[in-house]
DNA sequence: GATGAATGAGCGTTCATTCAT
DNA sequence: GATGAATGAACGCTCATTCAT
C-alpha cells in the first residue's frame, strides 16, 4: 500500500483524536504501524504534512458538497445543500479546518495551498455562474469572488457553532437558517 | 509600567515579528528586559497568556472599529468604516487572528474568549438593531446572529486576501468593494 | 564552581577515557554532575568545545614542558628535556592530540586553534632565540618556523609510538634518542 | 569496473568534497551510482572502509613521490623532491590524512595501518641507505627510524601550511626551503 | 549479485519551568 | 518582587544496517 497516503489519512485521524498541538509525530507512526524513520522518508517533517492534509481536507469536503447537492434541484435548495454539507464537514473537522485556515503551518506551505483551494472555489463559482445565466441570481455578482465569500462566510458561520463542541445540533440548525436568509438576500436570488 | 500589561503587549508584537509557532517565552522576557522568571509571576504557563491576549486583541479591534464609524454617518457608510477597519486590523495582525480562531490554544481556556469577543459582538449588533429599528434595513434580521455572520463574513474575506502578504493594495480595495456589495444586499439596506 | 571549566576539565578526561568518538555529550554531563540542559548554556554543540579543549591542552602541555625543561641547563639538554616532555604528555593524551591535528573538529574553528596554539610556538622560538645569541646553534636558522617544525617533529615522532600502545617505554627511548640526534645536527648545535 | 575500488575511490572523493565527518554512506552510494545495499556487500561497516582508504592513499603518495623523485638526481635534489611530493599530496588530501593518522577509526583497525604504510617508510629507508653507503649523508643514522622521523616532520610541516587553507603557495615555498634546510642539517648532506 | 524501501535504536537539542539568591 | 542559572523530560531527526524482492 502506498505509504504516503497511509500516513495522511492516519495523521488525520490522529490529530482529530488527540488534537494537533499535542500529536507527536511518534504518534503517528505507530497508529499507522511503520517505524519513526519511515515517516522521514516521505515527509521532512511535521509541518511539510500540511499541504497534504489540506489537499486531503479540501478533496473531502468538496466530494461531500458534490454528494449532497443534487444537480436537478432549483439554486435556492442547492444553496441550502451547500449550507447543510459545509457545516457537516466542519462539525467532523473544525480541528483541521481550523489548522488550515490559520497561518499557522509556517509560511513556506501557503502558497500551495491557494491551488489546492482552488477546485472548491472553482465549483461554486460555476454554481454561481449558472444560477447568474438563469437570471436567478442578482446581475451584479462577480462570481469568482462571491464564490470565496460565501465559502468564507459558511464556514466561519459554521466554525462560530462547533468551535468549542460538536453536539450543537439545535444551534447549528438556527445558525443555518440564519445564513440561508442572509446568502437569498446577499445573492438576491429570485424565487 | 505594570508587568503584566508589558508582557502582554511585548508578546504580542514579538508574535507579530517572528510568528506565534517560532516565539520562545525567552524571546518575549528578552524583548520586555525582563528575567525569565519574572514571566511566572504573572502568568503560570505559555497559555495563560493567551486569554489576556485576546483580550486586548479585541479592545484593540473594537477600538479601532468605533474610532473608524462615525455616529452620524448613514448605515451604509457605517458598514464600509466597518469593513474598512476589519481589513485594517487583519493586514496587521492576522496571524494573532488567526491563533485565537483556531483552536490551537488548548481547549481549558476556549471558554475565556467567548467572553471576551463579547464586546465586539455587541457592539455591531447594537448598530443593526438602530439600523433596524429606523427601517434602514430589512427587519426579518436578527441582530444578533447577524452581527456574528457580518464579523465572520469581513474578517474571512480579510483573511483570504492577507493571508499570503501584508501588502495587497489593490486586491484588498476590489475585495471590500465586493463585500460592501454583499452585504448591502445581504443586509438588504435601503438607500 | 565556574561550570564552563568543569565540563572542559570533565570532557578532557572522558574523551580520554573512553575515546572521542564514542562520547556522548550525555556520558560528558552524567561524569559532570550537570544536567544535559546545562551543557548548551555553555557549548552550542560538541564541536564547540574543541577550541576549549585545544586551549587547555596547550596550556597543559607548554606548563610541563616549562617545569620539565630547566632554566639553567645547556641547550643541548634543554632540548632532550622538551623531547621528553612532548613525549610524556602525547603519551598521556595521544587521542586529544590527534583530535587536535586532524582536520576533524570542522573548519570553523580552525582559525582559532592557530593563536590557541600561539604560546607554545612563541616559548620554543624564544629558546631557539637565546640559544642562536649565544652561537649555540647555526646561524641561519629562522627562530620562528622552526620551532613549529621542531614541535611538529617531536610530536609526530611520539605518536608513530604511542599511536597504538601507550606502554611503549623501550621503543620510546630509542626514539626520543633517535629525535635527539636528529635535532642536534638539524640545528647544528654545537657543544 | 571492480564495485569494491569503486567504493573506495569514490569515497576518497566524497570525503574530499564534503568533509569526512558529514558524509553518510548514502553520500557515497549516491556518488558510486549504486544501491545503498550493495555497499554492505563488499564493507561489513563504514568503519571497514577505512584500512581500504589508507591502503589507496599511501599508494597514491608513495607513487607520487616515485614519479617525482628522479632516480639519478643527487641526493640533496632527491630531498627537495620529496619535500615537494608530499607538500603537494598533503595539500589535496590532508583531510584524509588527517583521518590516517588520528587514532580515529576505531582502534580494531589501527594495526592494519601499519602494514599499509610499510612500503612508503621502507621507499624512503632504502633512499637513505643508498646515501648513507655512498656517504653522502652521516655515517650515525639509523635508516628505517630516520625515514619516519623525516616522513613526520615533513607531513607536520606541510599540514600546519595546508591545515586552514589549501591556497598558500608562498607559505608553502618558505616552509619547504626551511624544512629543506633543516633536513640538509639533519641528515648531514654532503654536497 | 543487486536493489532500495523500511527499520528503529540512539543521539542531539530544545525550552517551559523551577528555585536559591 | 525580581532574578537568571540550572534543570531534565520530551521530542525531532539521523543514518547505519537489514532483507524481501
Amino acid at each position: 500500500m502506498n505509504k504516503k497516503e497511509l500516513i495522511v489519512q492516519v495523521a488525520i485521524q490522529v490529530f482529530r483524536d488527540q488534537g494537533i498541538e499535542k500529536t507527536k509525530i511518534s504518534d503517528i507512526v505507530k497508529a499507522a504501524g511503520i517505524a519513526q524513520g519511515t515517516f522521514y522518508l516521505y515527509f521532512p517533517s511535521k509541518l511539510a504534512l500540511m499541504p497534504a492534509i489540506a489537499e486531503v481536507m479540501v478533496e473531502k469536503t468538496l466530494s461531500i458538497v458534490q454528494e449532497t447537492v443534487q444537480d436537478n434541484a432549483p439554486f435556492s435548495v442547492k444553496i441550502e445543500q451547500i449550507i447543510d454539507a459545509i457545516f457537516l464537514v466542519t462539525r467532523d473537522y473544525h480541528e483541521i479546518q481550523a489548522l488550515i485556515y490559520s497561518g499557522l503551518a509556517s509560511t513556506e506551505h501557503l502558497r500551495e495551498w491557494e491551488t489546492v483551494y482552488a477546485p472548491f472555489y472553482k465549483w461554486i463559482s460555476e454554481r454561481l455562474e449558472e444560477a447568474r445565466e438563469q437570471g436567478i441570481i442578482r446581475e451584479s455578482i462577480y462570481c469568482d469572488r462571491t464564490a470565496k465569500l460565501v465559502i468564507g462566510l459558511v464556514e466561519s458561520a459554521a466554525e462560530q457553532i462547533y468551535l468549542y463542541d460538536s453536539e450543537q445540533d439545535d444551534q447549528a440548525r438556527v445558525q443555518k437558517a440564519e445564513v440561508n436568509e442572509f446568502l437569498i438576500h446577499a445573492l438576491g436570488i429570485k424565487f
